[in-house]
DNA sequence: GCTAGAATATGACAATTGTCATCAGGTATT
DNA sequence: AATACCTGATGACAATTGTCATATTCTAGC
C-alpha cells in the first residue's frame, strides 16, 4: 500500500484527487492539505513517517509546493515528491530537479498517468511531463535578484517610484535594473519583460 | 439519472471530476470537452437533447464558458447550465445570471457541495457560492468595449502603438481610450488599470 | 433639416519610462 | 597598494505614456 499526502489549494480538485486516488487498489491518501506549510508540519509530525509520496501542486499561499520539495530535501525526508502544477515552465521545472523531485506533471495530463507516475516513482523511477523533456532545455534564468523583484512590482503596475520605495533603491536604480531585465529579455517594455520572465518561471 | 455534460480544460480535473460524478448513483457524466466550443457542438447533435445539467469552467480556449451559457440560453435549450470557476468576480456572475445560469460554484469548495449543486439545479433551484452573494453587489462594469480590448493587449506588455494597429484605430486614440480606463478605476497607469478590470471579471 | 451624441482623430504638454555613460563606494584578488 | 568587480546612484536625452481641449465624422431622433 502506497501513502500518499497531497497538497493543493483548490479544494475542489483536492477533494477530486483524494477520491481518485483512493480508488486504486495499492494507493491510500492519508492525508491533504490546502498549502505547503501544512504538509511541511505534517510530514514532520509523528505521522510523517509513513508517507511515501508527496504530491503537490506548486502555486500554493503561504510555502509553494518547491519550497515544500525543497524543505523536504533539506531535511532528508525519506518520502518522493511528486509536483503536479498548470505551468510547463523550465524554471520552475529546474528549481524542482533542484530539491530532488521524482515526478513532475501538468494538470493537463489524463489522470491515469498520475497513476502511473506515482506506482513509477514509488518503485525508484522518475516521471517527468514529455512536454517539460523538450523545453526543459531553455536558457537558464538571466535575471539578477533586483531585477527579479522590480518586475514583480512593475508586473502589478507600480510606478518606479513606488517600487524604488519598497526596495529601498533611488528610482533611477529601479530604472537601470528594469532596463537591463528589458535587454536581457528583449522585451519593449517592462510589462512585456515581466510576462516573459513570468512564462519562464523566473519570476 | 441525471445526465452530465462537462466542460473543463484542464484535463486533470476533467478526468477526476468525471469520476467523482459518476461515483453517484443518479448522476452520469455523457460527454466531456476541453472548450465551451466543442460543448456547444456536442449540445447542437442529437445527442445534446439528452443532457440535463451543463457543468462548465470559465476560462477555457476557443470559446469560455459564460459565452457557452449565453448561446445556450439564446438557443433556448433545455438544459441547465452551472459555472464552476476559480474565479469569484462579479462581473463574472452578473453575465452568468444574465445568461440564464442557474449555478455558480467556485473550485475552492469541496466536491459534495458540487454534487448537492448539481442535485438542487436539476430540482428547478439554484445554487450560488454565497462568497459571491456578498460581492456581487460591486458597481458594475464601468468600461466601454474599445476600453476593454485596450486594456486586455495593453495587459501582455504591447505599446500604443501594436495596440492600435490591432484595433484598427490611430495611436492617439488608444491613448484616449486608455486613459479614461485609467480615470474611470481610478488607476495610475495603464496596467493598474488592466490589473483592476481583470480582478473584476471586466476583461 | 437640425441637433445631440457617439466614435475617432489631432495637437500640445507634462509625466513617466527606457537607455546609456559615468561616478562613488565597497570588497575581493593578486 | 594596485586592480578588478559589484552594487547602487546620477544626469542627460529620447521615446513612450497620460491628460486634456478640441476637431471631424457619422448616426439617430426630433
Amino acid at each position: 500500500m502506497i501513502n500518499i499526502l497531497l497538497a493543493e489549494d483548490q479544494t475542489m480538485l483536492r477533494n477530486a484527487l483524494a477520491t481518485i486516488l483512493d480508488l486504486e487498489d495499492n494507493l491510500q491518501v492519508v492525508h491533504s492539505c490546502a498549502t505547503g506549510k501544512l504538509a511541511f508540519d505534517y510530514m514532520q509530525s509523528q505521522h510523517g513517517q509513513q508517507v511515501d509520496i508527496v504530491l503537490s501542486d506548486i502555486e500554493m499561499p503561504d510555502m509553494t509546493g518547491l519550497e515544500l520539495a525543497q524543505h523536504l530535501f533539506e531535511a532528508k525526508m525519506s518520502c518522493k515528491t511528486i509536483i503536479l502544477t498548470t505551468f510547463a515552465r523550465s524554471g520552475y521545472l529546474r528549481r524542482a530537479m533542484d530539491s530532488g523531485v521524482k515526478g513532475y506533471l501538468l494538470k493537463d495530463s489524463p489522470s491515469h498517468e498520475l497513476i502511473a507516475a506515482i506506482q513509477k516513482v514509488h518503485q525508484g523511477g522518475s516521471a517527468i511531463a514529455p512536454e517539460l523533456m523538450v523545453e526543459s532545455w531553455m536558457e537558464k534564468d538571466p535575471l539578477s535578484d533586483k531585477e527579479r523583484r522590480a518586475l514583480r512590482l512593475a508586473k502589478d503596475g507600480l510606478s518606479t517610484e513606488d517600487i524604488a520605495s519598497k526596495l529601498f533603491l533611488s528610482p533611477g536604480t529601479v530604472r537601470n535594473y528594469l532596463s537591463s531585465a528589458c535587454s536581457k529579455l528583449d522585451a519593449k517594455n517592462r510589462i512585456e519583460a515581466a510576462r516573459i520572465a513570468h512564462q519562464n518561471g523566473w519570476l
